[in-house]
DNA sequence: TCCACTCTCACATTTGAATTGC
DNA sequence: AGCAATTCAAATGTGAGAGTGG
């Protein structure tokens, strides 16, 4: 929500729909791809405070292409990811997080080097889909857990010059993946056993400052993976330990490996059978220590007494001495301020990353590499409400209205080919409630001195929203309230680059092992992009009542502080991302502005309705999203302190009455006494892990 | 109650940065 | 100041056991 002010361009979402800006040759010039009606808060943002984004409203499609092609991602280590991805790519997450094995290494070139630029990571689910590893393949089992809000990755060297990113390989290692819907330390969270995609996006640092920034979004279709809490896939298991040096000690040569591993269960096995011998003989002495004659059979022994053994332990268990040297968990320092929570609405929060895969694979025959298609060890992506155009994904098939696609559909290919960047300009503000992060890189040396070098000490961002917002809201560009979805998803996808379709049906030859498509909920998901009626694509921003927001940057890293976000529960907060509604794939590079759907700002309403009220419901699994069916957004949820420090916007919702609310979203937060605003404040202050179950669990941090 | 599936936690080991001592 | 040794935190996969739901 904030960061859709402040990063005007951090679509982060849709480059289908939501592309409304993208990046000019000249990289001084912001030219909204959809300048009117979509942008009206950028533009009323440039009126108010920001410098008016210059260059021709309405940029040819030339103009595009030229811009799109100066900024290339590389993804440096793809042939390990290929590798694990032909088995199956699988991430362990934990909850205390745990990192991406591989990492994701990149390698940026075509920036402008004088020009600051922010580079983040988030992950995006692929599909609609809950997996399960059976029969040595994954196959999608049933429907997606609810999404949880996104969370990105900020790389701590951001912000930093194009110098800066291009003169190393840019990693996100420091990310972590976690299972913890509570988490505090900032980790990227996920459902395990769900298929993700993750994705780059590339920011230029001076557009916090002024909408029409242009954005760019990296997506490395060999990044896709399945997240366990386990790992399923014995070949993952092998490559990681082979791959990963920290699990060198597994290796077939390591301390740690199996046959180690059980000669130490052996010998432990024996110590205590010995240590039973000589208990057998003298359970409470040593005899070693207090060598004693005794009477008896047996010089030197005492009359057995288990009284005096220690618990024999179980099978391979430690000693107890072992346990009790353990020391107890570090407390989490929750005043770290790598975690910089801004609540971002991300439009099409996902549904880009199929179109830009395509797009690169397509249009850039040279980033093929050369490399020859590789089966991947993933079930084909399902068509998915977050990601319809995914690649992989089977062209909505029109034809199938009944939303029942076959049970076995066809291995749709996975080209990784595309390997290189899909450079997408997107600016759409995605209505995905999205939080930053900043991580703690671990002695980063890609966070060198440079960016600070010519970079001011701190940066801090200001800009007034206040009036901004409302006039953005109060003026949709009524062409640009809806859209049908379904026209757009009958229109053939147009590489804007080449202006042919991108979406030729004609898929590379792709082996998908072990999949076996039973997922009824992505059968749904397919069929709802055929659907006939026509889900308003939404552009809706949030709106604050707050004179002033200030963002304080990194570098290295720092708070967002969002003071006197005060309540205005006039306004409504519009996530459609939190519908899952599908989006239609990108649109034609002849796509103009007034067909992109913006709902219309809708005032007050008791309703509090996320989603576009007006926009028809699709029948997929997620339902329309009401305030009150999210916890952080309902009175009647628990009340998460951090949740409003770092998305003030969410003040205003949860001060407003709540409607009824939705137990398939985060149905596991348990209710929370609705204080008022100050009294939330002051709660914040003293509250208490354990005083709220596990939701408090994480002494309060929440980050959504 | 049983069973299958999933998750959590403690564990041993390795790595690498930080610290200490010379 | 520079180097080597040591310390310590963080990372890894493993496997037992707990939790959950049918």
């Amino acid at each position: 929500m904030l960061s859709v002010d402040i990063y005007p361009g951090l679509g982060l979402g849709s480059p289908k729909i939501g592309d409304c800006f993208y990046r000019e040759r000249d990289p001084t010039v912001h030219v909204p791809l959809f300048p009117s009606g979509c942008d009206t808060v950028a533009k009323t943002l440039s009126q108010r405070r920001l410098p008016p984004p210059s260059g021709p409203a309405d940029a040819p499609p030339e103009q595009l292409r030229k811009g799109q092609e100066e900024v290339k991602m590389e993804l440096e280590n793809s042939s390990l990811w290929k590798q694990f991805s032909s088995v199956g790519t699988e991430m362990i997450i934990t909850k205390k997080g745990r990192r991406l094995f591989p990492g994701l290494k990149l390698k940026l070139s075509g920036l402008n080097p004088a020009l600051r630029y922010i580079l983040l990571l988030d992950i995006v689910p692929v599909d609609n889909s809950r997996y399960r590893f059976q029969g040595g393949g994954w196959q999608a089992v049933g429907g997606a857990e609810a999404r949880l809000p996104d969370r990105v990755c900020i790389h701590p060297d951001s912000p930093a010059t194009g110098a800066h990113w291009q003169s190393r390989a840019i990693s996100f290692h420091y990310a972590k993946l976690t299972n913890n819907t509570l988490d505090s330390q900032g980790h990227i969270i996920l459902h395990s056993l769900h298929r993700y995609q993750p994705r780059i996006h590339l920011v230029e640092a001076r557009d916090i400052m002024r909408w029409g920034g242009g954005q760019q979004t990296f997506v490395f279709p060999e990044t896709q993976f399945i997240t366990v809490t386990a790992y399923q896939n014995n070949k993952i298991t092998e490559l990681k330990i082979n791959a990963n040096p920290f699990a060198k000690g597994f290796r077939e040569d390591g301390m740690n490996s199996k046959k180690q591993r059980d000669a130490r269960q052996k010998r432990k096995i024996d110590q205590i059978t010995d240590t039973l011998d000589i208990v057998n003989c003298d359970p409470c002495d040593s005899t070693e220590v207090l060598p004693q004659a005794t009477s008896g059979s047996s010089p030197g022994l005492q009359t057995l007494d288990l009284s005096c053994l220690p618990a024999l332990p179980a099978y391979g268990t430690e000693e107890p001495s072992y346990q009790d040297s353990l020391l107890p968990e570090q407390s989490l320092d929750l005043g770290q301020a790598f975690i910089a929570d801004v609540s971002i609405p991300l439009s099409g929060g996902i549904q880009d990353a199929g179109t830009e895969v395509s797009n690169g694979l397509m249009e850039n025959p040279q980033s093929q590499l050369g490399a020859p298609a590789y089966p991947s060890g993933f079930p084909p992506a399902q068509p998915s409400q977050f990601s319809p155009s995914y690649p992989g994904l089977p062209a909505p098939d029109s034809s199938d209205a009944s939303g029942h696609a076959p049970p076995s559909l066809p291995p749709p290919p996975l080209d990784y080919h595309t390997t290189t960047l899909s450079p997408t300009s997107t600016s759409t503000p995605a209505l995905q409630q999205t939080t930053f992060t900043f991580p703690t890189p671990p002695h980063s040396n890609s966070s060198s001195p440079l960016p600070v070098a010519d970079t001011p000490p701190a940066y801090s961002y200001a800009c007034d929203l206040e009036n901004a917002a409302i006039t953005s809201y109060s003026a949709p560009n009524p062409a640009c309230d809806h859209m049908s979805a379904n026209s757009l998803l009958n229109q053939p996808t147009i590489d804007p680059m080449t202006n042919s379709s991108i979406n030729d049906p004609t898929p590379p030859e792709y082996a998908y092992p072990h999949f076996l498509s039973t997922n009824p909920n992505s059968i749904q998901a397919l069929s709802n992009q055929n659907q006939l009626h026509s889900p308003s694509l939404s552009c809706s921003f949030p709106v604050y009542n707050n004179p002033l927001q200030s963002f304080a940057f990194p570098p290295p890293m720092q708070n967002l502080a969002f003071p006197n976000m005060t309540a205005n529960p006039s306004h409504a907060l519009h996530l459609p991302n939190l519908n899952h509604q599908p989006q239609p794939p990108f649109p034609p590079s002849s796509f103009t502005h007034s067909a992109l759907s913006h709902p219309q700002f809708q005032a007050p309403s008791n309703s509090q309705t996320l989603s576009n009220a007006s926009a028809p419901h699709n029948a997929t699994s997620y339902p329309p999203v009401e305030l009150g069916a999210i916890p952080q957004f309902s009175s009647g949820a628990p009340y998460r302190p951090d949740i409003v420090r770092h998305h003030p916007a969410l003040l205003s919702q949860l001060d407003l009455p709540t409607a009824a609310s939705n137990p398939a979203m985060y149905s596991t937060f348990s209710p929370y006494p609705h204080l008022p605003l100050p009294l939330r404040h002051l709660y914040r202050q003293h509250q208490h892990a354990n005083t709220q179950g596990p939701y408090l669990d994480m002494g309060a941090r929440a980050v959504y």
